[in-house]
DNA sequence: CGCTGAATTGACGGACATCAAGATGTGTGG
DNA sequence: CCACACATCTTGATGTCCGTCAATTCAGCG
């Protein structure tokens, strides 16, 4: 089967797609991914644009989100460096992209991967794996999306322990606003789970954005 | 842009990907789709099963749904006939899939998709935008995850009404326990939804499946 | 130090789940 | 064709989790 190694890999990190796109310069129609960088909250590319490029995550964190029309936002994904993101494109971005800090993006055009996905089919294979990928996560996440605040922030905190840092630390790049949005809470919700398992025991708060894992196996439990 | 025929469909109906695969007999590589039939409620695959093939509708309904480990049962989508599913995985399936009702499900190797993936570029493009459209489904469908119980039920017409057929009256081929685990209600709220719906005069049930449409405005209205 | 936005905490209400009963429909065997 | 059983759907009463609104604390920064 064509994408093995793709699945044995968490997720959409670390994937050797773009990065040997980069570090290939001796082919003439080479990718050229130019690395862009984006203030805090700048937008990366916005909701029914063109899908032209498509993005890696080199340093700093990504929002991808959608609104609806009386406001509220819905996040679809945060992308740590080495992730790439704007793959849900067809012809154009079904979602927006913002940095949650200064970030340093990779942006690839979307014909250059074509025309390399025609020469070489390992290539056009990756594309597809990585698209099957996203496609999981985004189950995984709406799957989060029918549990209990509980086991939302639980879910949340594993997965975002689960990648960055394999430390019982996690330093969060987002507010409590985007997590809310992202596991369809509210602000309020997500801050009284948080030290409702402070109190637990299962975390501690360093600062709002710095937490440690204190009990893992009680946050799988509760991950239901 | 290689995916734009795709795009303008609507979702992952009518794709015709398999349909040209089977049909097309003279290559001796042609795909072999092998029609299966299934009964009411049983498994096409399971699981954690490995993903040998990949399936479309031809008669029936599919629903395809991810279990919680404490009974609760995400629906992940819905297939009528024409649709294809079993796109979602990997080396193995994340959900499992059942026939709604007495089905008729074409089966086709991927083995033999991707071999044909390798030899005809534009097919690998097609498995490619297939992915793509079902990634955008479920993004979709996370959406409606976060709305209320009203809006979930009057997107959930609207969405059933698009498909099928292009009529005011929709025939559901699922119960109001599958409905209520594709959006993730209980069987109560599905049912007073709807018959809140039909005291306002939107809609009115010939029979508990057999949905007539009175007024799609307010349903786009409540759409959100 | 004071200002500002973010995070926390509290009080309260509402939307939906839960529990329970009744109504409707459907298949089966006499 | 009827009667009975069983599943599905509907309707009602009650509970609860989480959203809303509001106040307070905390952290960063000129």
């Amino acid at each position: 089967m064509l994408m093995t190694a793709a699945n044995s890999q968490k997720y959409s990190r670390s994937l050797p797609l773009l990065r040997s796109g980069v570090a290939q310069k001796d082919s003439p129609q080479a990718l050229m991914g130019a690395a862009m960088r984006f203030a805090r909250n700048a937008e990366i590319y916005g909701e029914d644009e063109p899908a032209e490029y498509l993005y890696q995550a080199i340093s700093g964190a990504v929002r991808t989100y959608r609104m609806l029309d009386d406001g509220r936002r819905q996040i679809c994904g945060f992308y740590l460096p080495g992730d790439i993101f704007g793959v849900e494109a067809g012809e154009v971005h079904l979602s927006s992209a913002e940095a949650l800090n200064d970030a340093e993006v990779l942006v690839v055009k979307r014909s250059s991967l074509m025309a390399r996905a025609e020469r070489e089919k390992d290539f056009a294979a990756q594309l597809w794996a990585l698209t099957v990928r996203e496609l999981q996560r985004v189950q995984e996440h709406s799957l989060v999306l029918i549990k209990s605040a509980e086991e939302r922030v639980a879910g949340f905190l594993l997965e975002m322990s689960g990648r960055s840092c394999r430390d019982a630390v996690i330093e969060l790049p987002m507010s409590r606003r985007d997590i809310a949005d992202y596991l369809g809470l509210t602000i309020e919700t997500v801050s009284r789970t948080f030290t409702q398992f402070v109190q637990s025991g299962i975390i501690t708060l360093e600062t709002s954005r710095r937490i440690q894992l204190r009990d893992e196996a009680v946050l799988n439990r509760l991950n239901a």
